[in-house]
DNA sequence: CCCATATTTGAGTGTTAACTCTAATTTGTG
DNA sequence: CACAAATTAGAGTTAACACTCAAATATGGG
């Protein structure tokens, strides 16, 4: 019955997994609100509405939880990191845009976690860092796919600096809510489009 | 002699500004490496070689010293932010490239604050986007000082696109710190110089 | 070298953080 | 509907946090 250092429900009844839903939403929507530092125990407790006890009965640390939400975020950046070879790059770029404007909780969670949690947690940072070198590849090969011609070291750097430009954009939308995503992205792409 | 809140001293003797010094880089080393959730007084005393009390005689709350940390960061983004019409776009790339290289503390300090400190310090969050409109003003006529027939509203968004991208490089550099920060801003450059 | 004042010391304050524990309650199943 | 297990309640523990203060010491102008 010991699973580690902590003793989590094994979460066979449905209230159960209604409070974890409940818990995983506050601690999102916390994070991409006030950022790490803003993200207590208590502050999950209260809008979530459940109490200390129910919550390290679901969660090993508050920690997990966190680190639950990360992974969710990294995996919604990519709609379907399967399919490898189909995509055009208008639609990576215009995905990429979509998430940040459908789901912006889980976009500033991103943005957030690249840059104060990969300091403290070399796992994560090891995970983000994977993730970025599979999306330069999946941007790369879009690229080869358009423009044939176009050696594959070109056309990998290119890649890169597209998903560099297009984190920046992300990064700005974190300090500015207003800020114009979908005009800056297909600005970005009319550039990367033109050069030959 | 009171002066707001606390009672700050008044430094005339060189000890003073010495540890002040001390204090200041002690801060902006931690939350390079550690982020603002690991700068804590204990921390920057330790690593200043100072006790709690002196902090406070020179320092009016933790807040005081980060917010110091933070315009030096802010200011050493754009390295002589009055002369506004003689750069070209090289320059003002390459220096920010060297900005990066050179000051990577001060670096990841701005990078930081931009997604942390700004979520709950609404001054803070006015005083980057006054920046960042700023240093895109300056992209900005540099890019029309090389291709006066450019339209300036052409122009000021490609300065926006590139403004962006240089800060996507940074925030990448934060989380790799062996990332190649000068190829990818030459990329960069040569993207933007490419296209008419 | 005096002495007003700047600076440092280091123990101490109150608060809040993460996390634990036991008892009470709810759930679904045989 | 009974009962075993899952879930929740809520007070309690421990540690770390930012910050204070009175006393001791160092500084440098006169």
């Amino acid at each position: 019955m010991k699973a580690g250092v902590a003793t989590v429900s094994a979460m066979r009844y449905k209230a159960g997994l209604e409070t974890k839903d409940r818990i995983l939403d506050a601690t999102r929507s916390l994070i991409a609100a006030k950022g790490l530092e803003g993200t207590t125990i208590k502050a999950i407790c209260d809008e979530a509405g459940v109490l200390p006890g129910s919550f390290y009965n679901l969660f090993a640390s508050k920690e997990q939880a966190i680190l639950t939400v990360v992974r969710e975020a990294i995996d919604a950046v990519d709609p379907d990191p399967r399919g490898q070879g189909t995509d055009t790059l208008d639609e990576l770029v215009l995905a990429y845009e979509r998430f940040l404007e459908e789901q912006p909780a889980l976009a500033r969670v991103y943005i957030r976690i690249a840059v104060s949690g990969a300091a403290t947690n070399p796992e994560l940072r090891g995970r983000l860092l994977r993730h970025h070198e599979g999306r330069v590849r999946r941007f790369g090969s879009a690229i080869q796919r358009h423009a044939p011609e176009m050696a594959e070291e070109h056309a990998t750097r290119r890649a890169e600096t597209l998903v560099l430009a297009l984190n920046g954009i992300a990064l700005h939308r974190v300090l500015d809510p207003h800020f114009d995503v979908a005009a800056h992205a297909r600005a970005l792409l009319e550039v990367a489009a033109t050069v030959g």
